[in-house]
DNA sequence: GTAATTCCTATTAAATCGATAGGATTAATG
DNA sequence: CATTAATCCTATCGATTTAATAGGAATTAC
């Protein structure tokens, strides 16, 4: 299931690249906008700052804006960032490979070659889809 | 991210489709094949027995058994019984729907757009999969 | 009738999630 | 320079979910 976290940091870069003129486009604005508690927004936003997606201005007039062109955003960077890992088992995991408990050799393992075919078709679709793609009409 | 439920669920089916012959498969000897702690294991088989996947014989030299073929248990079915909705919001779910309390309108809403991609291309390969295939060599 | 097994319900401990609180810092503006 | 408006930062809280355990009831083979 999507976080509401990733799910509002999604709809927050949406609502920017879709806005953004010459003035940084501020948190009170997209939470009201986009129907997000502010609060939990700001901390969003301040992840997405910290992992370089973000840029801000800070006081009176301040707010964010993107660092980036938004059809060089992907959605995979997006998400690993707001989410975690996107394979749905980290012994599948290509950014956040985690070894399990339970398997003595992982490659003899069913959900391994399952979710490896999970992980393969999501990753596609998130590369394939950018900020440019999700804020385009 | 898969719960161990999940996981322990897929490993069990396997191995039944394995090494079922003339009698039943135990619990316990699931448990400690695949290492997965038996008292949980045995509320997992529960599941999957009240969802018409295994049937049981109680007593001794009792235990589970498939009810149909390997060939014909899909991935995508196994997953929404022991995992619940496959695509990763709600507004998506073919088999769970729920609007969502933040949107106005779904059509326009560029999260919608990424995840009903995302649950297309898992459903393909859940739908593919059958415990056949995770069960061959 | 005893041992071995599934069946069933309840409970618990830990982790995660969604959200809020409260102020510190910074910048524009008159 | 004071005021206002914004981001920044850390901490915390309540609710939910997850993983696992507990304890016994019911059933069956022998």
């Amino acid at each position: 299931m999507l976080s509401k976290k990733t799910k509002y940091g999604l709809k927050a870069l949406t609502y920017i690249a879709k806005n953004e003129g010459d003035n940084p486009v501020q948190i009170s604005e997209i939470s009201k906008n986009e129907n997000i508690p502010q609060k939990f927004l700001e901390s969003i936003m301040l992840t997405l700052r910290k992992s370089g997606f973000l840029g801000s201005k800070k006081g009176k007039h301040g707010g964010y804006y993107l660092i980036k062109e938004p059809a060089n955003i992907k959605m995979a960077d997006v998400m690993r960032v707001l989410e975690g890992p996107i394979a749905m088992v980290p012994c599948v995991s290509l950014n956040f490979y985690e070894k399990c408990d339970d398997c003595p050799d992982e490659h003899d393992c069913s959900v391994h070659k399952l979710m490896i075919q999970v992980r393969d078709n999501t990753l596609k679709v998130l590369r394939n889809n950018t900020l440019e793609d999700l804020s385009g009409s």
